[in-house]
DNA sequence: CGAATCTCCTGGAGGC
DNA sequence: TGCCTCCAGGAGATTC
């Protein structure tokens, strides 16, 4: 489900609970990514939620002691409840605060994770080697035309890795590199410098456009609230196959690259 | 090292 | 209605 905006929508929608105390924890289906800990059971209660804050598709909950990260793989959704309401199904994990609010991770194919690093083994592993953050200043034209330099493979792929940039994943990778008229297996290194500023340009667009829109739903994502997103409206390739080209008319085309469908239009995008 | 493939898991859609 | 296959927004682990 969530790239970087429908995370970032997430985020802000919890901000309510900055400040709040933690009242007890549950833990119904620990097998997610990795095994939810067992000790945030002792760790969270009593303490109080300092700030929140996100690295690529992580949410960090920040406490005294320590930062509890929140990851949504693929179906996760985060509902901020005023009450606790009985769980349903694939609600795996709540945080129950004093005044009780309820944070609530749902997550029917369990590939997200909730991991704990405490403050005293800072660095976690996760988030040692990420690229930088999209909508930052670093992320700039000289920066992704240098990580590409040696990279053969498609200029699709290499945006989808976290180690060149992060929180770009399979529908705004083919809506970006639509807006930037590349075509999406045009070889990394094979891309100008100029293709690379428009690309940074339109990947910081594409996002910016979809935070506004509350993000993306298609099937699982809402925000903490229940509303869904919107950014689906404005696709321009992705999930439009057979579809005229919102700017050309001819047939958006869809293909496989790395296992995840790709769409693009050949005419307006060129390798 | 880079690149491609495999893997985890449930649910919905479509074919028969 | 049921059964089968395929597909789905992530990304670490494994293999070549």
């Amino acid at each position: 489900m969530p790239e970087l905006p429908e995370v970032e929508t997430t985020r802000r929608g919890l901000l309510p609970l900055v400040g709040k105390v933690v009242k007890s924890v549950s833990i119904r289906h620990p097998t997610l990514r990795w095994p939810i800990p067992q000790s945030l059971l002792q760790i969270l209660p009593n303490q109080t939620l300092r700030g929140l804050t996100r690295r690529a598709k992580y949410i960090l909950c920040e406490y005294d002691t320590g930062t509890l990260l929140l990851h949504l793989g693929m179906s996760g959704r985060i509902q901020l409840l005023d009450t606790p309401y009985p769980p349903e199904k694939h609600d795996h994990f709540d945080i129950e605060f004093a005044d009780g609010h309820v944070l609530r991770l749902r997550d029917p194919r369990r590939f997200g994770a909730v991991l704990w690093i405490d403050n005293k083994d800072n660095n976690h592993v996760l988030l040692n080697s990420l690229g930088p953050e999209p909508l930052v200043v670093d992320f700039n034209a000289k920066y992704l035309h240098t990580a590409l330099s040696n990279k053969t493979l498609a200029i699709k792929n290499a945006i989808m890795d976290g180690h060149v940039v992060v929180g770009v994943g399979n529908i705004y990778a083919s809506e970006s590199l639509f807006r930037a008229r590349i075509h999406p297996e045009t070889a990394a290194n094979k891309l100008t410098l100029k293709q690379c500023e428009r690309l940074v340009a339109e990947i910081k667009s594409t996002l910016n456009d979809a935070l506004s829109a509350g993000g993306s739903s298609l099937r699982d994502f809402f925000g903490v609230d229940g509303n869904i997103g919107y950014f689906q409206q404005e696709y321009f390739v992705y999930g439009r196959t057979n579809e005229p080209c919102k700017v050309c008319a001819k047939l958006i085309k869809c293909i496989r690259l790395g296992q995840r469908s790709t769409f693009y239009c050949d005419k307006c995008q060129k390798r």
